[in-house]
DNA sequence: GCTATTTGACCGGCG
DNA sequence: CCGCCGGTCAAATAG
């Protein structure tokens, strides 16, 4: 897929940017267009990502001067903002008040939420961007932590697969051709979250929970192992559900040179997500009821404003299925 | 050309 | 028997 991930920084960006409001604003070509005022900017970060972000108080304060004279030229833009920028930049500094006084940073303040909103996605979609392994995972968090949960920024941020950068440049066209039906996929694919790689075989709109489902299998040959990601209205993850399992080691992609890099090591991210269990056999573990948080990031529900972009925490179930794949029209006509 | 994703259609289960 | 619904297939599409 998305093989340009080294490469096309720069481009992606601004797509990713782009492409994380159609989750909410449907603000496109506007959007588009303050985004590619912020790209120097985004550039910068990108291009420091080798080095801690957060550490590198020179490149920072490089990025922070720039973003101020952006700032100041378009400040109303600061909702348009991914949240990652305006926190990169100290608000206590002086110079940044000045240019946009207090208001500002209250409206900042009630922006961050939407802006970190957009930033998370932001972050996850971006082949180019540093995952939370790859750069201090300090210097993410922190820069997250104020705005929405740190459990959002991890679910988001961890499954960056292939499928992911797949998303990217679909979403736009989704986007452009004004599709009918879903409106987006699920913001987040957890295909290598857990470490196996998942394909994508179906989607559908589900009615019980109102939203949509889509359909994975583990790409490994032999392997029979299915997930099925629900997701709510707005297309956020509510719920993982496993069925059968794997018959093979998740797959270390360390050698691969493209996944490797898309993907996070396989190292299930139950950090943030909650796992359930979910025998097939057993209905009593059906309901969402059973989802078990796991209570690492003790950040109260963290709802409120990321609640309302949906930030429901994922419940992993897993259907131990050994049901025979024999079931119907597998015999293609 | 290959692989992955999207999406409408199809199929079976269930009430 | 019929309609609804969820799961899957497969052609079309994209990178």
């Amino acid at each position: 897929m998305m093989d340009d991930d080294e490469g096309g920084e720069d481009e992606e960006s601004d797509e990713i940017v782009d492409d994380d409001d159609d989750g909410e604003g449907e603000v496109g070509e506007e959007k588009r267009r303050q985004v590619r005022v912020l790209a120097p900017i985004e550039a910068k970060l990108l291009g420091s990502k080798s080095e801690t972000l957060a550490s590198n108080s020179s490149s920072l304060q490089f990025s922070e001067n720039d973003l101020s004279s952006y700032f100041a030229t378009s400040s109303h833009l600061l909702s348009e903002v991914p949240v990652d920028y305006a926190l990169l930049r100290p608000l206590e500094s002086p110079n940044f008040k000045d240019q946009v006084g207090k208001s500002h940073q209250q409206a900042l303040a009630s922006v961050m939420t939407e802006a970190a909103q957009a930033q998370l996605q932001n972050q996850v979609q971006s082949p180019g961007y540093p995952t939370s392994s790859e750069l201090s995972p300090t210097s993410v968090t922190q820069s997250i932590s104020s705005g929405p949960s740190p459990m959002l920024l991890d679910q988001k941020l961890s499954p960056l697969a292939s499928t992911n950068t797949a998303f990217i440049s679909k979403v736009e066209q989704q986007n452009s051709s004004n599709r009918k039906s879903i409106s987006v996929m699920p913001v987040v694919k957890i295909p290598s979250t857990d470490g196996y790689n998942w394909r994508k075989y179906g989607q559908k709109q589900v009615k019980s929970p109102q939203g949509s489902r889509s359909y994975y299998r583990c790409t490994y040959s032999d392997c029979h192992a299915k997930k099925i990601e629900c997701c709510d209205h707005s297309n956020h993850v509510i719920d993982v559900i496993s069925k059968g399992q794997h018959n093979h080691d998740p797959p270390r992609r360390i050698n691969c040179t493209r996944e490797s890099k898309l993907a996070l090591p396989a190292v299930p991210d139950t950090t943030a997500r909650s796992v359930r269990m979910l025998n097939d056999s057993d209905p009593s573990t059906s309901s969402r009821e059973l989802i078990q948080e796991a209570p690492v990031l003790p950040e109260t529900k963290r709802q409120n404003s990321s609640g309302s972009d949906g930030t429901a925490e994922i419940g992993i179930k897993e259907e131990h299925v050994d049901e025979p794949e024999s079931k119907r029209r597998q015999v293609t006509l």
